[in-house]
DNA sequence: CTTGACTCTTTAGCCGACTACGGCCTTAAG
DNA sequence: CTTAAGGCCGTAGTCGGCTAAAGAGTCAAG
C-alpha cells in the first residue's frame, strides 16, 4: 500500500506543503513518482514523518532532526544521547527564564487592584523600575 | 542634559539600530534634532526606553508594549491589568508545554545507556512511537 | 587641523518553519 | 463523461525583532 502526499499529510496530521518542504530540506527522501509525476509514498514514509513530527514537538529543530535521522540510519547511541541531553538543557534554561517572568508578572498583577487611573498603577511602576 | 543616540543606547544596554527601529515602530517618539540632523534625546527618553526593554524581558511583544505606553499616558488601570494577566496566562501555557517536553526528554535520556549501536536505543524508539 | 569615532538615511537581509499563489495537469467519484 | 478535488512546480511572502551595509556628513579629543 502506498500513500499520496495528501493521504500522508492526513496520516501525520500535517500539511502537504510541509511535506514538500521537508523534502526540499532533505528530511524526507524523494519518493518514487507515478507516470503522472505524482509522489507515491511507501509505507515507511509515514513512519519517518511521524518521527519528524514527534521530534519537533519535543523542541528539536529541523537541523537537529536531520542529524537524528542520519544517526538512526547508522550511528552511535552516545551521539543520539548527546543531542537529546543538549536539548534537555536548552529547555531547562528556557523554563528558568519563563519562571522568572511568571514570578514578576504574578507579583505585578496581584499588586494591581485593577481599579482607578493609571497613575500609581503597580504594574506601570514595576515596568518603570530601572533593571 | 541630553543624550546622543549612542549614549542612550549604552544607558539602556541596547543597540543604536534598535532605537531607530523603535522610532520607526512608533515606540519611541521622534526626538528633536541638532542642526546637523543628529538626534538629541531628552532625559525622559531613557526612562521610556527602559520601560520598553523591561517589558520585553517580561515577554511582551512590541505591539503590546505600544499599547502599554498608550495606556500609561492616559488609560484605565483595568486595561493594563488585563494585558498583564493575558501575558501571564500565555507564559503559563508555554511553561506547561515546556514541562511536558522536559519530562519526555528526561525520561528518554535516562533510559538511554549511551553505549552501543543505535539499534534499540530508547530515544529513537520513543521518537518512533506514534503520537 | 586632523583623525577617528559617531551619526545620518534608505534599503535589504536574517532566523526558522512554514504557507500561499498562480497556472496548469491528473485522478476519482458519480 | 464530467467535474470537483487533488497534485505539480517555482517563487515569493509571512511572522517578530532586529541587524547590516553603503556612502556621506559631523563631532570631539589631542
Amino acid at each position: 500500500m502506498t500513500y499520496s502526499i495528501g493521504q500522508l499529510a492526513k496520516a501525520a496530521d500535517t500539511g502537504i506543503e510541509t511535506i514538500r518542504y521537508y523534502e526540499r530540506r532533505g528530511l524526507m527522501p524523494e519518493p518514487p513518482r507515478a507516470a503522472s509525476g505524482y509522489r507515491r509514498y511507501p509505507e515507511d514514509a509515514a513512519q519517518r514523518l511521524h518521527f519528524i513530527r514527534r521530534s519537533k514537538r519535543l523542541g528539536f529543530t529541523l537541523d537537529e532532526i536531520s542529524a537524528l535521522l542520519q544517526l538512526q540510519a547508522g550511528g552511535q547511541r552516545a551521539d543520539i544521547k548527546a543531542i537529546a541531553e543538549a536539548k534537555l538543557e536548552e529547555i531547562e534554561t528556557r523554563l528558568d527564564d519563563l519562571q522568572r517572568m511568571r514570578a514578576t508578572l504574578r507579583d505585578m498583577t496581584q499588586r494591581c487592584s485593577g481599579h482607578g487611573p493609571v497613575d500609581g498603577c503597580p504594574i506601570i511602576e514595576t515596568l518603570n523600575d530601572n533593571d
